[in-house]
DNA sequence: CCAACATACGGAACGGCGTTCCGGATGCCA
DNA sequence: TGGCATCCGGAACGCCGTTCCGTATGTTGG
């Protein structure tokens, strides 16, 4: 707002070369300790994995969410763009639904502890939150909507309360083989059925 | 499973009188706590309220789940204890597990952090989680195998799963106005239903 | 090639929290 | 009332997130 760059040339001047091989790093590393650990491990665990001081990660991301975020951004974006593709391929919108309803499970499950962080009121996951309402929101809102319009699914259903509810079902994934959470999501979906 | 006792007077030759004072005193903080800040509130805190140190807390109840537990030990009773109340009383199987459903759900949306502690796959919850499946899964067996046996909803669905769907659900109850776990539940436990 | 400056780094330090531990106090019973 | 088993308080420890600043390093103009 404050000043236009009515150029061409980036308006940041290009970061310093270790402050890109760090940040680099510290993604990879991320991205490693999650896998092992879940979304919450310490963050000095991740500092070691990288190389670097624990300031330096502070440096780069202020707070988890915007790692996280950074870490899993391509894939989030993928299952957003999956969506309106999803609704021109099948055959009925509620089928596109159900498909990429089991996208975004399947993308919760993998990543241990990253449900029950979507869900957490802590402050420093409002980023994580509010990046996966914006981005998957409007997606589901257009899937919703269509098989409303094919009057496949009852209309009082909102996008961000059937988010919540399949990220939350997606909770614990693992945890426990008898545990399913995809069967669990499937008869939510399948209680949208009109009738 | 040591000893049997085969008298009639208690084996524990009764506390001291501080010692009992103090665990009432600690129940009652508890509680108040729990209500105002939620099941994760500081031991510390929990200590304060009850005018203990927090030595005293950990004597009494040497984990979380222990207070937790012993705080909430009734309700959880009384849950349970209707389950077979409503299925005499319904007039079918599926109406009786959706109102004992929405009896633990009313339970858990209105004990702030309890959803989400019930899925913590922290060491120290394990009691919690133990005590819920022991008191609860048994009744929703009896409520789902009632309601297959009238063909009412389909048999491949076992009572911890489901019991573990709608405590997820209701993890973040009260956070969100758009977010109502009551509906989701419903939702699922309509697809329970057989079509 | 070399200063001199902006930028970035590392890790010590701080506060909050759960948990343990033990010297001292206190109820209980003979 | 004395003596003992029981119980209490809170200091202390370790883990963790977060902040902060003295130091190091990349960059750029001369």
């Amino acid at each position: 707002m404050a000043d236009i760059d009515s150029g061409s040339e980036q308006p940041v001047p290009r970061k310093r070369a270790d402050a890109r091989r760090n940040e680099r790093a510290l993604l990879d590393a991320a991205a490693a300790a999650f896998v092992t650990s879940g979304v919450d491990v310490p963050v000095r665990d991740i500092a070691v994995r990288a190389g670097v001081g624990v300031g330096t990660i502070y440096r780069h991301f202020p707070t988890r969410a915007d790692l996280i975020v950074a870490v899993y951004r391509h894939q989030i974006e993928a299952c957003a763009e999956a969506g309106p593709a999803l609704l021109a391929d099948s055959d009925t919108p509620h089928a596109a639904l159900a498909q990429w309803i089991d996208l975004f499970v399947d993308f919760l499950v993998t990543k241990h502890g990253l449900a029950a962080a979507l869900q957490s009121d802590d402050a420093a996951f409002q980023t994580l939150h509010a990046y996966f309402l914006d981005r998957l929101v409007p997606v589901c809102d257009q899937l919703l909507d269509a098989a409303v319009a094919a009057d496949e699914i009852r209309p009082d259903m909102d996008a961000y309360g059937l988010l919540r509810g399949v990220g939350n079902l997606c909770i614990g994934a693992g945890s426990d083989p008898r545990y399913d959470p995809r069967r669990l999501v499937d008869l939510l979906v399948a209680g949208l059925r009109v009738r």
